[in-house]
DNA sequence: GGTTAAACAGACAGTTCTGTCTATTCGTGT
DNA sequence: ACACGAATAGACAGAACTGTCTGTTTAACC
C-alpha cells in the first residue's frame, strides 16, 4: 500500500512537480483512500520527502550498477555516459532533486536535508573515481566534474541530450589535461593518453 | 504602476517561486488593487512571463556591461567571474529561468518561450567569446562552457559559491587545453590534428 | 469646471488544496 | 466465529487561489 502510494506520488511529482500535484491526484493515481496516505506519511511534506528518498535510492543503485563493471580509473569519465543515457530516457524531466530544491525554499525541509545528503554522496563518488584514476589535484578535478555533471543534467532539460554529450567531451578534456599536464600521483608508469 | 507590480512580483517570485506566491501576496507587496494587475497583465501566467522577461533584460544588460571593458579574447573565461559575483550576492536564490523551467512543465508557456530565447542568446555569446579568443573547435568549446555555466549556477544553490569557482577553474583548464593543445585557427594555418 | 482614464477597495464566485474525522468493509490469524 | 488491524469512501472544515465585477476616488488635461 505504502509502495503504491509512493509510486503514484513519484510518477506525478516527477512529471509535474510536487507543488503542482495535489494529494487528491496522488490518491486517484494510486486508487487509495486519503486516510491511507495520511496514516503512512503524516503530511504532504513527508510524502515529498519519501519521494526524494526514493529517487535517491534509485539513483545510487543505478549509478553503482553502472560503474561496477567499469575499471575504477575510467569511471570519472564514463559516468557521463550514464548521464547521456538518463537524459535520453523517454520521460526525462530533469533532475528530481534539483527541481525539489528549486521548489522548496526552506533548506530545513526534510526533502532538502535528504537532497543535501545525496549531494555529499555524489561528490564523494567523484572524488573516489578521480583518485582511482591516479590524478593529481583530485579534489579540484572532482568538484569540477561534479559541476559539469550538474550542468549536463540541467542544460539537457532545455537543450536536449547534446548538452550531456558536451559535458562528456569537457570531462574528457579536463581529465586529459590533468593526466598529461602534470605527473600522476601514484605508480610511476608512464602517462597513458587516456581516451 | 505596471513597474511597481512587476517589481513586487519579481521580488516574491524570485524569493519563493512563482507557484508558491499568490496574486494577493503580489498585490499586498505592491500596495496595488487587483483590477490594476489584471488590466496590466491579463492573467497570472502573463505576469510570470513578464517577470521572466524582466529577469532576462537584467541579465543581458548586466552581462554586457560586465564584459564590455574586457578584451574579447578573455571574455569566455572572465564571464565566470560574473557568475561568482552573482552567486555570492546576498539574496541569490539560483537562476530564475532554471527555476521557472523546473516549475512550469508546459514548454509552450509564454515564460518558457522567453527562457528558450534567452538560452539561444547565451549560447551565441559564448560562441562569440570563444571565437574571439581565436580557438579551434569553437562550437564544441562554447557549448562546453555553457554547460559549465549552468552547472556553476545550479551547484552553487546547494554548495555555495565555491562551485562557481570550481567552474571557473574548469573553464580555465578547457581554454588552456584548447589554446595549448592545438594551433589557433587564425594566422598560422597548419593542419590541426583535431580532437 | 467638466471629462476621462486609471487606480482604488473589496465583495464575490468557483475552484482547489491540505488535513481531519466518521463510519464501513475487508482479510487474516486465532 | 470473532476480533483486530488496515483499507475504503467520502463528508467536512478552513484556508488559499484565480479571476470578475461593482462602485468610488484620484489626477491630469482641455
Amino acid at each position: 500500500m505504502r509502495d503504491r502510494l509512493l509510486e503514484a506520488a513519484d510518477r506525478l511529482f516527477y512529471a509535474e512537480g510536487t507543488r503542482a500535484v495535489g494529494i487528491d491526484r496522488v490518491l486517484a493515481e494510486a486508487e487509495a483512500a486519503k486516510a491511507s496516505l495520511y496514516s503512512h506519511f503524516g503530511c504532504k511534506d513527508e510524502l515529498v520527502a519519501a519521494y526524494v528518498q526514493h529517487r535517491i535510492a534509485l539513483a545510487r543503485s543505478s549509478i553503482e550498477a553502472f560503474v561496477a563493471p567499469i575499471p575504477p580509473g575510467e569511471r570519472a569519465l564514463r559516468i557521463f555516459d550514464w548521464v547521456v543515457a538518463w537524459v535520453e530516457s523517454p520521460d526525462f524531466m530533469g533532475c528530481p532533486l534539483q527541481r525539489v530544491v528549486g521548489e522548496v525554499v526552506d533548506a530545513g525541509h526534510p526533502a532538502r536535508v535528504l537532497a543535501a545528503d545525496q549531494r555529499d554522496w555524489l561528490r564523494a563518488r567523484f572524488t573516489e573515481w578521480v583518485k582511482a584514476a591516479g590524478l593529481a589535484n583530485a579534489q579540484q578535478l572532482a568538484t569540477a566534474l561534479l559541476v559539469l555533471f550538474d550542468g549536463a543534467v540541467i542544460a539537457s532539460v532545455q537543450d536536449g541530450s547534446r548538452r550531456a554529450r558536451d559535458a562528456r567531451w569537457a570531462a574528457g578534456e579536463l581529465l586529459k589535461a590533468a593526466a598529461g599536464g602534470r605527473a600522476e600521483t601514484r605508480a610511476p608508469k608512464l602517462r597513458k593518453p587516456k581516451q
